[in-house]
RNA sequence: GGAGGGAUUCCCGAGCGGUCAAAGGGGGCAGACUGUAAAUCUGCUGGCUCAGCCUUCGGAGGUUCGAAUCCUCCUCCCUCCA
């Protein structure tokens, strides 16, 4: 990243800006807010806030960090607010339940884990990390009292799942009503100028206006992005669905799981993650419809992505190994052997499967066999009670995607 | 405190006392095809010493030749009334 940024003076256009930060925003308030103070041509003070209740991050989670990155590109100085305070209210935003609080060893762990994870997206520079027990911590009683006084139960149960639950009769407790104010409050204490946040962060985002213009700040506008799709396309991504790609992904996995996007929502990936510009988006589009394979456009997809994490050659390295696994159908290169012991009699296939960890249980290899995705050394096996004995090593394939080669003792 | 309703295989959700390892959907996996681990189509989806056997339907007992289905007690959840 070029960088003579530090110096407040940011000259690209207006429009230029402007173009790139709306990029795939859900909503900004206001846009002509936003658009006069970039005309103003100070930096800007940019927030965002994470709850440090995620041990490890996915690309759901680096939509955010992706914009935070372009306010950087564009010279603004970028505020990584980890919410240590408020991860012991727990956030009731789209629960319909009381979340528990977290404990201060998990915090602790948790915001390190986020500082290590997120400068593979941010530049350091320009970044400041803060912790909202700073301000928090210190305050007294009378203070929160006095913060707590500015709003109205009215106004709270404007949020949808806290009148929802109202109207249902499920429990909402009342510290749960502090945590919009908390929130917003951080935007007071760091004198924000934009605050960035996930579509169900709206009202939080809001309440940090409100909060300013009670003490005398210029409101700060806000920008919500959207939830990412995970793999599957259609529910967003998270781990306990099980269909995200971890920023700890391995390269090869990392690759191969970009590649199983449903091609529709390609472009929404492209337009949440890529450190394109919006330039050479269009000009990916562009081929696409002149008949440039989606596929290949993928590998475009999972190259930058891979690359973000681990760097140029690990992100080649890994598209390779998928042609040639894939595409090519040809075993891995790195394939490590693993001893299996078979006795004297030998051991059934659909055991040995197992010991290799190719298959659950002797069960699924039985049912995998029938299936006809078993291969030992490349021929198809059609009975799983068949012997291996001990003195040869073999490549073992459940599928496409299961390998292991194993040494018989 | 009172009156009802419910707990089923990864999830949701059917289930006449026998023909239930348990419908259907989702998810997952596999095969075919392909432009890719896209899309589409087909199949599989409790365990095992796998064409046979064993263990499941909140928990513990009971009735019966036989129970996920009937009875008793227990645990948890929900709805309504006070």
């Amino acid at each position: 990243m070029s960088s003579d940024t530090t110096s407040g003076a940011i000259s690209v256009d207006v429009d230029e800006q402007m173009a790139l930060l709306r990029r795939g925003a859900d909503e900004i308030l206001l846009e002509s807010e936003l658009r006069d103070r970039i005309k103003a041509g100070k930096p800007l003070r940019i927030k965002a806030g994470f709850d440090p209740t995620a041990p490890d991050l996915h690309l759901g989670h680096t939509v955010l960090l992706n914009k935070m990155r372009q306010f950087q590109q564009l010279g603004h100085q970028v505020i990584f607010l980890i919410g240590d305070f408020t991860g012991r209210i727990g956030d009731p935003s789209g629960r319909n339940v009381t979340r528990p609080a977290l404990d201060d060893e998990a915090i602790l762990e948790n915001a390190q884990t986020y500082k290590e994870q997120v400068y593979k997206i941010l530049d350091p520079e320009l970044t400041e990390v803060r912790f909202n027990a700073e301000w928090f911590g210190p305050m007294s009683a009378s203070d929160l009292i006095r913060l707590a006084s500015r709003q109205t139960l009215a106004r709270m149960l404007e949020r949808d799942d806290f009148s929802k639950r109202y109207k249902e009769q499920q429990p909402i407790a009342l510290h749960e009503f502090l945590y919009p104010m908390v929130q917003g409050y951080d935007s007071v204490a760091l004198e924000c100028d934009v605050e960035l946040g996930g579509t169900d962060q709206k009202f939080n985002l809001l309440m940090g206006r409100e909060l300013q213009k009670g003490n005398g700040q210029k409101p700060q506008i806000v920008l919500t992005m959207p939830l990412l799709e995970g793999l599957d396309g259609v529910q967003k991504m998270s781990k306990s669905l099980n269909n995200y790609v971890g920023v700890d992904d391995e390269p090869n996995d990392m690759f191969g799981k970009l590649m199983s996007i449903p091609d529709s929502i390609m472009w929404r990936y492209f337009e949440l993650l890529s450190v394109k510009s919006n330039e050479d988006i269009e000009k990916l589009k562009q081929a696409a419809e002149e008949g440039m394979n989606p596929r290949d456009i993928k590998y475009e997809l999972g190259l930058e992505i891979v690359e973000t994490y681990h760097g140029a050659s690990a992100a080649v390295a890994a598209k390779e190994a998928f042609i040639q696994r894939f595409r090519q159908g040809q075993l891995p290169e790195d394939l490590e052997t693993i001893e299996i012991s078979v006795g004297d009699e030998g051991r059934a296939i659909a055991n040995v499967l197992v010991d290799a960890k190719l298959t659950s249980g002797t069960s699924e290899s039985h049912r995998m066999i029938k299936q006809g995705a078993v291969r030992i050394d490349g021929e198809k096996i059609e009975d799983g009670r068949q012997s291996l004995l001990a003195g040869e090593t073999i490549v073992m394939q459940v599928g496409k995607r299961k390998v292991a080669k194993v040494s018989l003792v």
